[in-house]
DNA sequence: GCAGCATTACTCGGATATAATTTGTCCGAGTACGTCAGG
DNA sequence: CCTGACGTACTCGGACAAATTATATCCGAGTAATGCTGC
């Protein structure tokens, strides 16, 4: 998996607990990762309609488009990976000498469903949790300082 | 996921109706691959315990090592793409310029968590169902005369 | 006719190139604020 | 003093390279059957 998922679901963390929004160039250093990289990421974030990038001089920056709760990690995920499985059937049954007719092949193959199902599960099990509850769990591992930690950070006015 | 994934189960289904072993230029031809590449996913299987490798001029060729339902789908993908979970944490929290101290990371992050039994959740899927029940499925779907065709034609004598 | 042996043809196995994807970087387009001149 | 336009500094956005991974390939090591020879 793409590491720019991780990067991307602090970012959405962070984004949480920001009053102001946030310059790509503040939450790569925040991270400590590469800015320019960090910025295509959030760009795909855009695209998918999770955040908002506003323009301009001083108040530039990405905010959420949603309340944290009604983002799920999944969302994030196939914002950055793309919503593609990760098996993609070939059918390899149609091919060789006893390929199997075109015509018996109404349903994905058994090895297909399987992988399917498989997907669903993941996927399930990721849009069952939101950004908020990410947030929650947070400050309930490190405490409410961890976040207001990251608040002062993140308005301080520039890199001192 | 590698597309080797696909072929090495492929191959695990025909080699659940094969009377003798096949050797891996012959099950490159049957499902149309690269035989050379196939060679490489077939020695993964090989060391993961899943198949047995017999050599010798002419009995030689792949064997399972054991029933095709005590060999889950999960056993093949982990052979084929590593027993690596997907999402590694970086462990950003602990970087930057508010980076959260060591001695408060002694639980995983809440993203890892999530993404930890996502993977757990896709993992169970996969674990709950064996090469026997896809070789079932086969036979239900396209009817006993798709294995026949095939164990017909991997005991031809060689290519005619 | 039978046993032993060298041959042979076939197999797997790992080391080796190539293509694609991911990762990383750069510079141009655009906008809101602050400033300044004019009324 | 208020209004309008201008300049500037900051932002994002997409086009452009480098590194890593997946894909594909080749040739050498090893083994069981085969055919032959000698008894």
């Amino acid at each position: 998996m793409s590491e720019g998922v991780e990067w991307a679901l602090h970012c959405c963390v962070v984004l949480t607990v920001a009053p102001q929004p946030v310059p790509a160039a503040r939450l790569a250093e925040l991270h400590d990762v590469s800015s320019s990289y960090l910025a295509k990421h959030l760009q795909q974030l855009a695209r998918a309609g999770l955040v908002k990038a506003l323009q301009g001089g001083h108040a530039g920056g990405y905010v959420l488009t949603r309340s944290a709760d009604e983002i799920t990690v999944l969302d994030v995920v196939e914002a950055v990976d793309g919503t593609r499985a990760a098996f993609v059937c070939t059918e390899i049954r149609q091919r060789g000498p006893v390929a199997t007719p075109p015509e018996a092949c109404t349903r994905p193959c058994g090895i297909a469903q399987v992988m399917f199902a498989a997907d669903q599960a993941w996927r399930a099990s990721l849009r069952a949790v939101t950004i908020a509850e990410l947030a929650r769990g947070v400050t309930k591992d490190n405490g409410p300082a961890a976040f207001t930690g990251i608040t002062r950070w993140l308005t301080k006015p520039s890199e001192g």
